[in-house]
DNA sequence: GTAATCCTTGACGTCGGCGTCAAGGCCAGG
DNA sequence: CCTGGCCTTGACGCCGACGTCAAGGATTAC
């Protein structure tokens, strides 16, 4: 199959085929007319890296993967090299998803203050308690 | 104070100054040798754009903080477009936090399915059972 | 013949937030 | 006078994973 096929196949696009080819990840023979050639090998390769990519993986994080795979093992995780990757992966998964859920808990604690100052000040400028827009655009120094 | 104190004192670089300013985010007067000035306020402008660019805003997400500072008010999110801006980032942040959770959880499935597989092949193949580096390198297609 | 569709390589554009280098001005200390 | 340190503007570099355009070759359908 030529390079167009294998894209809508697997549902990406030509240019990231080369792209993948231009990083040694995925290289392709070549037919008569220069024009490059697939197999169904190739699309269970391309898939392993798509389904990681989809996971965030960088490329050359899905390295492992392919190798395995086309060392001829049935799945690309079968290999020491690609559970490393899982591994090194769920640690910075880990280590992300704590950071963003501290971000997370200051910013809502900030909105929540936020929220009570404003609030305050509408109450002491006589505004209708709970009122959804307290104007403050042009106040204090002009 | 000139550029290089305020960047000092508030722990980030002049090249950063320079660049908010040709965001417009923090304008400078200048002095008789075309030098950048800047006063107290700009230090608390300045700390509430590294503030938030620490939890991950990003620059022009800052903006309405700043204005907010500007405009007299004694805390960034003392406005509505603030506070609007802290309730689209908790969504985002949930939303993300949400989805790097269902990774995390597919790649521990991923990595459990592996080393299970990888032990049983282990065992299949008569190594001792629970060995760190099952060595399957070169097996199956050479 | 010519339009449509596929393919090729090469190269520049994108996004954000700066880093880094170049070339020069101004001023203080010794 | 020279050195050093601060400042100026301008402009290119970086990272990752491609998108997009240019210019051309090949095959097929009509």
């Amino acid at each position: 199959m030529r390079i167009g096929e294998l894209a809508r196949r697997v549902g990406t696009t030509t240019r990231t085929l080369r792209y993948y080819e231009s990083r040694g990840l995925l290289p392709a023979r070549r037919d008569g007319n220069g024009h490059r050639t697939y197999g169904e090998d190739d699309v269970r390769l391309l898939e392993q890296i798509r389904t990681l990519q989809d996971f965030g993986f960088e490329l050359e994080e899905t390295r492992p993967f392919v190798e395995c795979l086309r060392s001829g093992h049935p799945a690309g995780d079968s290999c020491p090299a690609s559970v490393a990757v899982y591994r090194r992966k769920l640690g910075e998964l880990d280590a992300l998803i704590g950071e963003l859920s501290a971000v997370r808990a200051q910013v809502g604690a900030q909105l929540a203050r936020a929220e009570e100052a404003m609030a305050g000040l509408a109450a002491d400028a006589g505004a209708a308690p709970g009122g959804p827009e307290p104007r403050c655009e042009l106040r204090g120094a002009g």
